[in-house]
DNA sequence: ACGGTTATAACT
DNA sequence: TAGTTATAA
């Protein structure tokens, strides 16, 4: 039956999208604003600040986004604005990120989501209208279950006199004619492979998916019903507010022939406008007749490709399972006469930006059970006009603001050109930028407290951390916080089970360096050795979901055993801390194209440029060696790489023999309360690894923290 | 002085 | 490959 699928009709495919998101989240909070013509606006003192959402009322005033609150006044007296919070000196948009959140769970409880943007997210409803389909039997689909739904397409007007009939009706009467007419044309819903009867089962899915969001949340949203992304976008922008519009791909053609090329996902810019100058043509439908060797020709194989297929309506980006944001940044930008000038400035609001991604990260790692490995730090130069005309990274170990600052600032250092002992900043700067990225699986609370515990053994019997105890802030990321006083009951276990563990490395090491060579046959003699230990391992689960609540349905996985699947030792977590305690330049690796910022032993911002040339040989790489493997890693993997080991150590440390590594990392549904995932077959999480894992393409994914699963069924047992 | 974010493809 | 920039929303 999926052979007899019309080509383009493959999928049931929603766009979700919130009507004026932020408005209606501060409506919420403040209901004398509803139904009021009303703005979001941030900051205050330029021209009233600049909006950024806008009610319909106010929309039907002329008031758009991006004009100032002072000019939307003038266009509507009455309109009522509404602040974004302010912290840390600047914008804050922690509301609607919270309330993104609810809004996404709601939806999850439906589908399969991508969280496309804050206030968007796309779905994949095939395989929910499939079996939604295999219930119904031989029912017809009433039009009283689509009560918000537009038939783009419909009502067909054929001859003028139907035209000025429908003219004659309201909106919703010509919706329900139309309505009525595309449901009429339906076969029964035993014949499932309609590809309109599946779009209008998946109407019905959104309808009450869309209900339900209002429910939960008090939030209004439009949506988009059709065969693929780009067209469900399409259509959601159809009939907005608190509308649906099935788009079906036999309403394409005449859609398309007026449609503006700009009005497409993804031509809404440069490439767009290229494409109407080089091949003269103004609407979508009209590129239907070039070959796809014509297109591919200007605009490249893959652009042409796609090109080929969309202005047929046909498109094959996938949704992608995932509810997760792929990195957590804050900006400001500096603009006119407020640009950064002096160092100290560019140093406070590095701090301010800084204390707003920690609490971010923090908070993201909590509910969420990841980390971020990696710091970016982009500027804007006064005069530029790119958003970012300079960025540089470097890694994240810890989630601290004060070493985020120290870091930020080492790494952009350069930049600046005026005289090292100046207070100046030249150029000046008129955008800052931090974010975190490359996520990986946090630690769990236990392990974080055990990986605490070993650190301050290994630190304070060897490395002999002294007199120069910077900034208050500093000391804590320098261990200078003494073992817990009161070791808790999962410290004073673990001591024991270090030391079995210490014993059995040197009494070991040559076989684990087997295991550590072959970190993928290893895994599947365990699953040999423990086939279904379902019980251990949904138990298991139960544990690790207490110390964090996973609401992802998205999995990392090891990509290339090269990177990660091997392993270092408790030292060499400590070179990782070591090399980053104290920043105060950057220096560049011309063959990495990165920079690591270097310590030169003292703490904070100070204003020293030289670098030593010892730091520059000795260890300020981003790579270092594993003591425990002799590898190469890269110094924001060395967090997992050492987790990795750790776990292999602490199981190597039972005197009995353990279940060991079970595969409760490949649970799909991995940890949430809410969501249900159906696993479709299209879904990448089965079928994409986007980075080529070299060899064999195996379907079965290596968990990402072997010693997770272990220590947790290891709590479950005692 | 069209802000603050986020994502992805292209480029190097 | 990985990092940076460009583009879009």
């Amino acid at each position: 039956m999926e052979q007899s699928m019309d080509y383009g009709k493959e999928r049931v495919v929603a766009l979700v999208d919130m009507d004026c998101f932020y408005v209606q989240v501060e409506q919420r909070i403040n209901p004398e604003l509803k139904n009021k013509p009303c703005v979001v606006a941030q900051y205050k003192t330029w021209k009233g600040g600049g909006i950024i959402a806008v009610s319909y009322e106010a929309r039907a005033h002329g008031v758009t986004r991006n004009m100032w609150a002072d000019d939307a006044k003038k266009l509507c007296p009455d309109l009522q604005v509404a602040r974004v919070r302010e912290s840390h000196g600047k914008a804050d948009l922690t509301h609607y990120r919270d309330a993104s959140v609810e809004v996404i769970e709601v939806m999850s409880r439906f589908a399969v989501i991508e969280r496309a943007s804050i206030d968007e997210a796309y779905m994949d409803l095939s395989a929910s209208v499939k079996q939604r389909l295999r219930s119904i039997e031989d029912v017809q689909i009433e039009p009283h279950l689509l009560t918000s739904t537009f038939v783009q397409g419909y009502p067909q007007a054929t001859t003028s006199q139907d035209k000025t009939e429908d003219a004659m009706l309201d909106n919703d009467a010509v919706r329900l004619k139309g309505l009525g007419q595309w449901l009429a044309s339906l076969p029964p819903t035993t014949q499932m492979d309609s590809a309109d009867l599946q779009l209008a089962v998946g109407a019905i899915i959104v309808e009450e998916m869309r209900a339900a969001v209002e429910q939960c949340t008090g939030f209004q949203c439009s949506a988009g019903i059709s065969h693929n992304k780009v067209l469900a976008k399409l259509a959601c922008g159809l009939n907005k507010p608190n509308r649906q519009t099935v788009l079906p791909l036999s309403s394409v053609t005449q859609l398309f022939s007026s449609l503006p090329i700009s009005k497409i996902r993804n031509l809404g810019g440069k490439l767009g406008a290229s494409i109407t100058e080089t091949m003269e043509v103004e609407n979508i439908g009209e590129l239907a007749k070039f070959t796809q060797g014509q297109l591919a020709q200007h605009f490249g194989v893959k652009t042409g490709q796609w090109l080929y297929d969309l202005c047929r309506g046909i498109e094959f980006e996938p949704v992608k399972p995932r509810q997760l944001p792929k990195s957590i940044g804050c900006s400001k930008n500096f603009p006119g006469k407020t640009s950064l000038a002096t160092k100290d400035q560019v140093q406070h609001w590095l701090e301010q930006l800084a204390l707003e991604l920690e609490e971010r990260l923090i908070k993201d790692r909590d509910m969420n059970g990841r980390v971020a490995k990696l710091l970016t730090v982009g500027v804007r130069l006064a005069g530029e006009t790119k958003p970012s005309s300079y960025s540089r990274c470097c890694a994240l170990a810890r989630y601290e603001a004060s070493k985020i600052s120290t870091d930020s600032y080492a790494i952009i250092k350069s930049l600046n050109c005026a005289g090292n002992h100046q207070q100046a900043w030249s150029p000046p700067l008129t955008l800052l930028h931090l974010s975190a990225s490359k996520f990986s699986d946090a630690p769990t609370a236990s392990c974080r407290g055990i990986t605490r515990f070993l650190r301050n053994d290994v630190i304070s019997t060897q490395i002999p951390l002294s007199s120069h105890s910077p900034s208050a802030s500093l000391a804590i990321n320098n261990q200078q916080l003494p073992t817990p006083k009161r070791p808790g009951m999962i410290e004073s276990f673990f001591q024991n089970v270090v030391k079995r563990r210490q014993d059995h490395v040197e009494l070991s090491e040559g076989a684990e360096n087997e295991l550590e060579d072959s970190g993928e046959e290893e895994r599947t003699d365990d699953k040999k050795s423990l086939p279904e230990n379902s019980a251990s391992t949904s138990s298991s689960m139960q544990v690790t979901s207490s110390f964090f609540q996973k609401k992802s349905a998205e999995k990392k996985h090891f990509q290339s055993s090269t990177t990660t699947a091997d392993g270092s030792g408790v030292a060499s977590y400590q070179m990782v801390e070591d090399s980053c305690q104290s920043n105060k330049h950057a220096v560049f690796h011309p063959d990495k194209n990165t920079y690591t910022p270097t310590s030169d032993g003292l703490c904070g911002m100070t204003e020293d440029s030289s670098v030593p040339e010892s730091t520059l040989s000795l260890s300020s790489d981003d790579h270092m060696p594993c003591d425990r493997c002799g590898q190469e890693v890269l110094a924001w993997e060395m967090p997992e790489h050492t987790d990795y080991h750790f776990a292999q150590d602490l199981q190597n440390s039972f005197s009995s023999p353990l279940p060991s590594l079970s595969s409760s990392n490949q649970i799909p549904a991995n940890l949430s309360k809410t969501n249900v995932y159906p696993r479709s077959k299209t879904s990448p999480l089965a079928t994409g690894s986007r980075k080529p894992s070299s060899g064999s393409g195996r379907q079965a994914k290596k968990p990402k923290l072997a010693g997770t699963v272990t220590l947790d069924s290891f709590f479950k047992r005692s």
